[in-house]
DNA sequence: TGTGGGGCTTCCCATCGTGGGAAGGTCAAG
DNA sequence: CTTGACCTTCCCACGATGGGAAGCCCCACA
């Protein structure tokens, strides 16, 4: 019974910033949210509980398009859990593919510094490596960091 | 001595494609390339050196601005390898942390998908737990897919 | 010598999910 | 009525990359 929250409340309730929430409306995540007369955005219990899925998919990795079609499947009660397992192992699948991407980098690297003597000398595989000439082949880019925060 | 080559020519001999070889001396990661009468950009041995040092980088996961780091350490032949090391590892580290939420998010996707039936019943546990309300907490925010290409 | 096609230049735009901040309206407590 | 916290929209930025347009340049071939 109580009223709906302005913006502000929901994002504190949900752990989605205002921001994104605005966000996720403007690309039609989520539907337009009810206005109070002088345009406040209000949100219901059935709205936080929307922000709150979008949130805990958001932490699985799933991209803004993905989390699209969950809410589309969690919204439609007569679909086959089929449907969602498959986005879901897909998804895993996914996951451990970057993975192993990572994994590779990660082993190369410290395999360079296992041999590199890490003191006041100059010689150092590592730049050895990274300065020895590597077959060029066409590269799927790799994130470097997540952006932080 | 075969002359300096043009962008294109450098771009396959490094895999480095074009428009990031501009983009690099943009940011001033690279220093401005030669250029002939015409404006055209040359490109020396060195410099091709230098290409392919950043793009084994780059194929190691460092950002480009850990790259700078690490050119300005290959260039310094003075300095300690303990410099190169420290950054190596740091990065290493980096990479399994990321390693290690992406494995979370997997397991805990998997084991969801492990308890759905994947049959054409509605019921659905990995909707059920997105749909559970979970601990708000200030988000680390995870890239859902690293740019395809 | 002319022409065509491919390579080069710069410049702008899009991506994806997020935050920052300005300029201005609204609301409730003091 | 004032103050300060909130809300609104709008624009900009990030990082690394690709796409594409408009306009030169260069070489090979007829």
């Amino acid at each position: 019974m109580s009223g709906a929250v302005t913006i502000g409340v929901a994002a504190k309730a949900t752990g989605v910033s205002a921001k994104m929430i605005r966000y996720y409306e403007e690309i039609g995540l989520l539907p337009p949210a009810g206005r109070t007369t002088s345009g406040y955005r209000l949100y219901g219990e059935e709205d936080l509980h929307a922000l709150r899925f979008v949130r805990r998919s958001r932490d699985l990795g799933f991209s803004v398009e993905d989390i699209a079609g969950l809410l589309a499947l969690w919204q439609d009660r007569s679909r086959a859990s089929a449907q969602v397992k498959a986005l879901a192992l897909h998804h895993v699948a996914d996951l451990r593919r970057r993975i192993a991407e990572l994994e590779a980098m990660a082993r190369t690297l410290a395999s360079l510094a296992d041999h590199c003597s890490g003191d006041a000398r100059p010689d150092c595989p590592i730049l050895d490596d990274l300065a020895a000439a590597h077959a060029p082949a066409p590269r799927r880019p790799v994130r470097a960091r997540p952006p932080s925060r």
